[in-house]
DNA sequence: ACTTACGGTAAGTCATGGCTGACGTAGAGC
DNA sequence: GCTCTACGTCAGCCATGACTTACCGTAAGT
């Protein structure tokens, strides 16, 4: 739940969103995301380990370059989370409409 | 596209999030909700207007007082992207997996 | 009309966090 | 071994936003 937590709000940072996206293209290296995004090499670094620590990329080292790749985990985290919610938050709806139209 | 950026980013914040799932157990009033938090009333109506303008929650006037009840056209809108990206890492995932076997 | 309850808004404070530049470290090639 | 590239980390800066208090409009009850 936690879990999830830190995933949410690691996806709520834009920057962070795109450099995730980037990573559905296929593996990456730091260097190489961070010639593609308007803010610094130190930046793109950062929120790796903020993606990492939230279970949403997972990293390699290969020489002396540092391999990121998508992590299925986290992503699974929300949508599981996601989906109970949205059970709920249907149900709810559904039983708030009905209750009205017993009037 | 815009309007789930705002969706994810305005449940990544705990209060807000703790907010949203109290009006699962059904539509409430903004006083009612402040009542059973650790914050002060005006807060949480900010927290509802963001909630609003991320169409994750609907208000209607009740008298003097205004009773908030959750939108299902948010949540909807964050598993539809959710989807779309999972299915999308998940490819990528599997597609960089049998990369590496052919070696 | 007066009062009381409810809630949105404004102004100001303070903490969080995203970003940069500087620095230190590890691997690869000459 | 020297150099060059690739990253992570640290310190500090600054903007964003979450929160509070004070205030104002509005609706209902007496």
């Amino acid at each position: 739940m936690a879990d999830v937590e830190r995933a949410i709000s690691a996806l709520a940072d834009p920057t962070r969103r795109t450099v995730f996206e980037r990573l559905i293209d296929g593996p990456q290296s730091v260097g190489a995301l961070a010639r593609g995004l308007p803010v610094s090499r130190p930046a793109v670094s950062q929120h790796l380990q903020v993606l990492k620590s939230a279970g949403l990329v997972a990293d390699r080292a290969e020489g002396a370059r540092r391999v990121y790749r998508i992590d299925p985990a986290g992503l699974g985290a929300i949508r599981a989370w996601l989906d109970r919610f949205w059970t709920q938050a249907l149900d709810a709806y559904q039983a708030e409409i009905d209750s009205k139209e017993e009037n």
